[in-house]
DNA sequence: GCATTAACTGGCCGACCGGTCAATTGCTGT
DNA sequence: ACAGCAATTGACCGGTCGGCCAGTTAATGC
């Protein structure tokens, strides 16, 4: 009658993965609705069954869009042949910290993910971990990192507190005394990367 | 006809709050029905929104029942007059690393309302810092921790890795290369102590 | 003992949930 | 041109959601 009604399933699919993504960020897997991602998509509920097969399906769709972008680049960044030290690992911690960063909603998803037991991210997650504990393990034998700490507890300690600072930004980004993002990545690499120095006052405990 | 039906409403209230701590601890506040925790708890629904008012009302007296020893346990530990200094503040990691060691729900309760949202949560962790913070830089002014790092930072990177190590747990805990929670804590207290030392050989970059 | 109050029950409500299905409509290969 | 197929629609399903309400029953105060 009135519109030409063209089609575009790539672009349908993408709305659809767009929407669900903004809700699912927003507020976790259980409390968005099907007809809710329809509603702002502009597409029919049934449609987002025939896309994706369900709920779950996009859920999985959305998880998977928004983290391989991210698993990829880190593969990379941590396969990249430097030489590992403390620079290399300081590096490595900054663009961590970019990336989550410039990603909040991928910092939200991921730890909607991780509250509701997804096992595909940490399976993944401790192969990124691995990777760059192999690194700081390289720099330890080569006397450039202090060697009396697991290197895997120093992979998962900046990881940590990077994932946990963008987390829980909102909430503490206007207490008092609390700085920018660069003023915190700044003192806790200054804490922690002297903190990983070898030491040469003993140098084996 | 059969029971004697004897009443007791602090202890139905009690049950109905430990059961609903269970579920919310272990699905989150929407992926929870009114209707399962009356029935793990064997009471009606409408009991439920005769003592708490509802879901809603019940989800808050959760957090209120499970947060208030912590705040009030984290205050007078906080609040305690010793004399500030490195093993204050790392035997303060250790209180609170053990806290959340022995209290896995609560850390899971937390992270569900912080995901929500919760704002009341964060102005009195905003309270606990800010009380962590003022003891860390009367350290510093005694010289006794380097004066170069945000206090509020430091305690935030202590906090955040607690919270972090805990919220992940049973993610990491059987990565390769992982270690026990009792390393994990010396690894990293290792590192941030010592990073958190003054510098001797520039003592004002 | 008897009235008042609070604890407690079962049933019901409208709304919404995710999912299904038959039917239509626009592309696409031949 | 037309057959075949995927994209898309709207109506509909059984089930569950949180909440409400009228009633029943046990404790409590006088």
């Amino acid at each position: 009658m009135n519109d030409t009604a063209i089609r575009d399933p790539e672009l349908t699919r993408a709305r659809i993965l767009e929407s669900a993504f903004e809700l699912f960020v927003d507020k976790g897997f259980a409390a968005v609705s099907v007809r809710e991602i329809a509603e702002r998509s502009e597409v029919t509920k049934s449609l987002i069954h025939h896309h994706f097969g369900g709920k779950e399906g996009l859920w999985e769709a959305v998880k998977e869009q928004a983290f391989a972008r991210y698993y990829q680049g880190q593969k990379e960044e941590l396969t990249r042949a430097e030489r590992p030290g403390p620079e290399l690992l300081m590096n490595g911690v900054v663009r961590y910290f970019e990336f989550l960063r410039d990603n909040p909603g991928v910092v939200r998803l991921f730890a909607w993910a991780h509250m509701e037991g997804d096992s595909s991210c940490s399976e993944r997650d401790g192969q990124l971990v691995g990777l760059g504990a192999e690194r700081v393990r390289q720099a330890q034998e080569k006397g450039l990192l202090r060697a009396d700490v697991n290197p895997t507890h120093v992979v998962t300690i900046f990881v940590s507190l990077c994932t946990q600072w963008f987390e829980a930004r909102e909430h503490h980004i206007d207490w008092p005394g609390m700085g920018t993002d660069d003023e915190f990545l700044d003192d806790f690499l200054k804490v922690f990367m002297e903190g990983l120095l070898p030491r040469p006052d003993q140098p084996k405990a």
